[in-house]
DNA sequence: CGAACACTCAACACGGTGTTGACTGCGCCG
DNA sequence: CGGCGCAGTCAACACCGTGTTGAGTGTTCG
């Protein structure tokens, strides 16, 4: 594994920086944030703590870099969706919903983490609001795509509606991941949330159907 | 309920921890409880830090009894409230969710750490868990009513709707009341969220009509 | 009056964070 | 080939916040 000699005689940069991280996915999955000491990091990533802070001035860059990935994943998977809310609108909103599902709950804990730190820490909150707010941006559009075709009722703002639901996901699919009391199956959530979805926005049992 | 220290008021004593309690909600108003140290508490309650260990064991329990008094609060107004479901549902479900916009608006500091600290300390979690069932229960009833008088659809479990919508209503208050981004305006957010609520449990644009 | 109780705090122990400055070995350029 | 520079490393230190100890104070009551 580690090649010694000729090119790289010493575990490269980046290596290490990538064991922090690796490090600290693993860590969260066991662990609370808090409960992880930047010696745990160092120390699963074979250095010394001061050399810890030759990769990451902190801890949160730690999560912050986890956080982008994560984020990053979304973002791959959203633009990958087809785009079929005219023809199949339950069914499309379903598939986004459930992509969101999907990723947040295998990155248990770096999801759990960033939204705890948010509170605190500004880099996060900028990254993780940058990023609520495009996909809040994403389904306003949808929603009003919905109500010109006469699909959709109007009535609260379609910006407001956006908003709100995908708040409502954030907070439903961390409670579910971290399976919180209240809260519901993992099994079951997706049918939950994709059924709030389409009767808000639809205003009826069944999309289309005004 | 959350009692410790001396037993027998001695009037000074009793003041003693009614003011950190007074400074911890101060405080709270103008920083995040992280933010704020057990010398800041001790202090502005006129004692020294050891002094403070006096009258509660950590910086959690406080924050703990703060919160204490607010789910008091909620719980009387919840009391108070008409039931009036069968007869006016849209007004009746906007009063609940009025209420507690209200509520936590108005303790807009203590709301946001109490849901912060939930992720590392088990009584905070225990008493919000507890107060969550208890408004996810009471949601769930009345559901289930308004299903049995023909007024809402089946479908989904009225449990993990009424679960979804009560974390939804944590999630957007929050955001409302600390202006996150995105997040709504704070004089659209509880009609937004009475009607997600009406609109999910009645399947339709106006409750009671099938 | 003295014992018990409510209350107070200086001083300490501890654990975590972030910084300093000295050191090592590799690569490259003159 | 030799020395300079830089990526990388860490012991030791400074600092801050938490929680504990133990020695006090004044008050009340039998």
């Amino acid at each position: 594994m580690v090649q010694r000699g000729r090119r790289t005689a010493r575990v490269s940069g980046d290596e290490r920086q990538d064991a922090i991280l690796l490090t600290a996915e693993a860590l969260l999955g066991e662990r609370v944030f808090d409960d992880i000491s930047i010696e745990d990091l160092a120390a699963g990533a074979g250095i010394s703590r001061p050399t810890f802070y030759f990769y990451f001035s902190s801890k949160d860059e730690v999560l912050l870099a986890l956080l982008d990935r994560v984020i990053t994943e979304v973002e791959h998977r959203i633009a990958a969706l087809p785009r079929e809310f005219h023809s199949d609108p339950a069914g499309s909103w379903t598939r986004s919903i459930g992509m969101f599902v999907d990723v947040f709950a295998s990155h248990r804990g770096v999801s759990t983490a960033a939204i705890a730190a948010r509170a605190r820490n500004d880099e996060v909150r900028a990254l993780w609001s940058k990023s609520m707010q495009s996909w809040a941006d994403f389904s306003t559009e949808v929603i009003r795509s919905e109500r010109a075709r006469g699909a959709a009722p109007d009535g609260i703002d379609a910006y407001d509606l956006a908003v709100s639901l995908n708040l409502m996901n954030e907070r439903v699919i961390t409670a579910v991941i971290n399976q919180e009391s209240p809260a519901i199956a993992e099994s079951r959530a997706l049918e939950v949330l994709a059924t709030i979805w389409i009767r808000s926005i639809y205003g009826s049992v069944h999309p289309g159907r005004l």
